[in-house]
DNA sequence: GTCTTTTATGAAACCGTTTTCAATCATTTA
DNA sequence: TAAATGATTGAAAACGGTTTCATAAAAGAC
């Protein structure tokens, strides 16, 4: 009918001769229509420029090829990792990314993820189990699939890849204990909204409590993530509770952070202040000294989360829980403590 | 009629005992319905817990409130927070943002700006003026308004928010200049569909050529952005083309790659050689010493994109240039040349 | 008190696909 | 060769909203 620039897909029937349900088959279900009908119909759709419209697919097929992500921040490198390898894994199979972030405020969570759903996503991807009730509701009401990244929910409700961060953390502070440590203090991140940032920080008390040490209550500090954040919360630390030998970050940031600090007032890591992080950001391998963390598999588990939605949508099964490994990294940031017990 | 958990305009419109117009224009259309009616409807919505479907209303409205973001990638620091912002901006005005990276290939950005495209993007946001002339096609035939960012182009054909990135690398390497530098060399990024790489490369020669100054072509090397290319290009350009006394990177990254080979090999900083970088992202202010560069408001300019592409939506009046200030920032990493010019 | 305007509502067409469901054609079986 | 089976195709009904156009009600003009 029309002979403006937008073809329709009834134009494209039209020249090709076939119906209108042909047509649709021969572009969207190559195994149905005879193959001399399928080329002819995809030739005069290519000489047509016939770009079909989402709306309308998705309004009658009742999918939109589109995921949505709610993320915290994008601009945390782990994230963006993470958002990069999901949207490069959606986009080999046609489907598309919807990108949403809340900055860490629960209320705008829920608002964006509405708003996802209004649009239609297929899927959804969240990170941490840390959501409020209403966001939850939200899910199971709009019965779309999602996956929970990150953490792992033991509990088996929620699908989810992610690695086990208490048992993680846990570990770098007994490569510390091991070391000879037994002043510790813990740059967190911030703990409100983060079910990742605590279990890290369990995971430091489980490994001091096993070998009868406690963690003082003034040898731990919330911090948002970020490299000036993590320099006042160490220089909090020095004022408030000095006397520990060693430090363990939520992140590299954070690390990153307290690094910059102890070279800027000449404090030698890891001979007087051992120092350690959490995910094994570029720059962690490339500092000097190179920064001791563990290692988050952050591209992993975004192309994970991606190819396990994928599956799920087209029927195939997942198992629940998909844990990966979260080593243990150690570089020249963490060393035995001073002889004697200096104040750093 | 249904009386499942997915009630639909109709339904709502029966509830509140309205007609179905009636019953979208109270939801979507404040301004034409009777204060009353409008009030009961939306009660009506909120009780019935309706969520109404995007595919239709884009189908039937022709937007469909989404604005999609084809970015090289997303897992730099720069660019993740042009995103976060964009999405920031967007999700204020009940807009979404679909995102796409194609890693620097031209033949999957225009992939994926097609992708794009089929979903119904109201807008489309690209990074920078070196494009295939097939995505310019698709951008004119599909009539959808776009956004170029970091860039600006002079010629004013497309609408844009950018920065000069020749001048202010002019800019910066006048600084090094001053100080008395003579012998440079470049670590430039990937000059290869990126436009605003070669820019910069062009405004180091700029500067150099106005002073009479040449530019040693083994002293340009191409690098992609990460530290540990940014470290691989310092090596190579140390053993090809030993002399220089400042290096001139294309951006932050490669800068603190050159930064670290040099801790590494205990070459001082500014010292024995000047290190300039390029974006201002966090850790250049943080780093020992820290990293002379220039400031790209990368946050500003996705958010201005973001506004900009809302505002002419909405049919207002938008200039076609809007080109932000690039400043340099002389910080700790560059000084004097060594008086004795020695192999570095 | 009648005649225009303006304002609020409703009926129905339409947005551009997918997807039954039935019909046709070709092929295999008896 | 007729009947049965399977592979292709087509007609038309969704999908769930928005928007045009007409109408009814309310407000203002004379």
């Amino acid at each position: 009918m029309s002979t403006d620039r937008h073809p329709k897909l009834r134009d494209v029937a039209r020249v090709a001769g076939v119906s209108l349900a042909t047509a649709s088959r021969a572009l969207s279900e190559p195994g149905v229509v005879k193959e001399a009908t399928r080329e002819h119909v995809k030739s005069v759709a290519a000489m047509l420029g016939y770009m079909p419209s989402g709306a309308a697919r998705a309004l009658a097929s009742r999918r939109s090829r589109t995921l949505g992500a709610v993320f915290p921040p994008v601009d945390n490198p782990i994230f963006a990792a993470a958002t990069q390898a999901l949207a490069h894994e959606l986009a080999g199979a046609g489907y598309t990314l919807l990108l949403a972030t809340h900055e860490y405020d629960p209320a705008v969570e829920v608002q964006v993820t509405r708003t996802l759903l209004e649009r239609g996503v297929d899927g959804l991807v969240l990170i941490g189990l840390d959501h409020s009730p209403e966001l939850f509701e939200l899910l199971s009401r709009s019965r779309v699939p999602y996956e929970i990244t990150w953490s792992i929910d033991s509990a088996g409700y929620h699908p989810c890849v992610g690695i086990p961060h208490r048992a993680a953390s846990a570990r770098v502070t007994q490569h510390l204990l091991d070391l000879g440590h037994r002043e510790f203090a813990v740059v967190a991140g911030v703990t409100a909204h983060n079910d990742r940032v605590r279990e890290r920080l369990a995971g430091v008390r489980d490994a001091l409590t096993a070998r009868g040490i406690e963690l003082r209550a003034d040898r731990v500090i919330d911090a948002e993530f970020s490299v000036a954040q993590g320099r006042r919360a160490f220089l909090e630390l020095l004022e408030r509770a000095p006397g520990f030998t060693a430090v363990i970050c939520g992140n590299d940031t954070l690390a990153l952070g307290v690094m910059t600090e102890c070279a800027r007032r000449g404090l030698r890591i890891p001979e007087q202040l051992s120092v350690a992080g959490f995910d094994n950001i570029e720059l962690a391998s490339e500092m000097t000294p190179a920064l001791t963390t563990v290692h988050v598999p952050a591209a992993d588990i975004g192309r994970l989360a991606g190819s396990r939605m994928l599956a799920r949508l087209s029927g195939r099964h997942v198992p629940v829980i998909e844990e990966l490994r979260a080593e243990l990294i150690v570089r020249e940031s963490t060393g035995k403590p001073p002889a004697t017990v200096q104040k750093p």
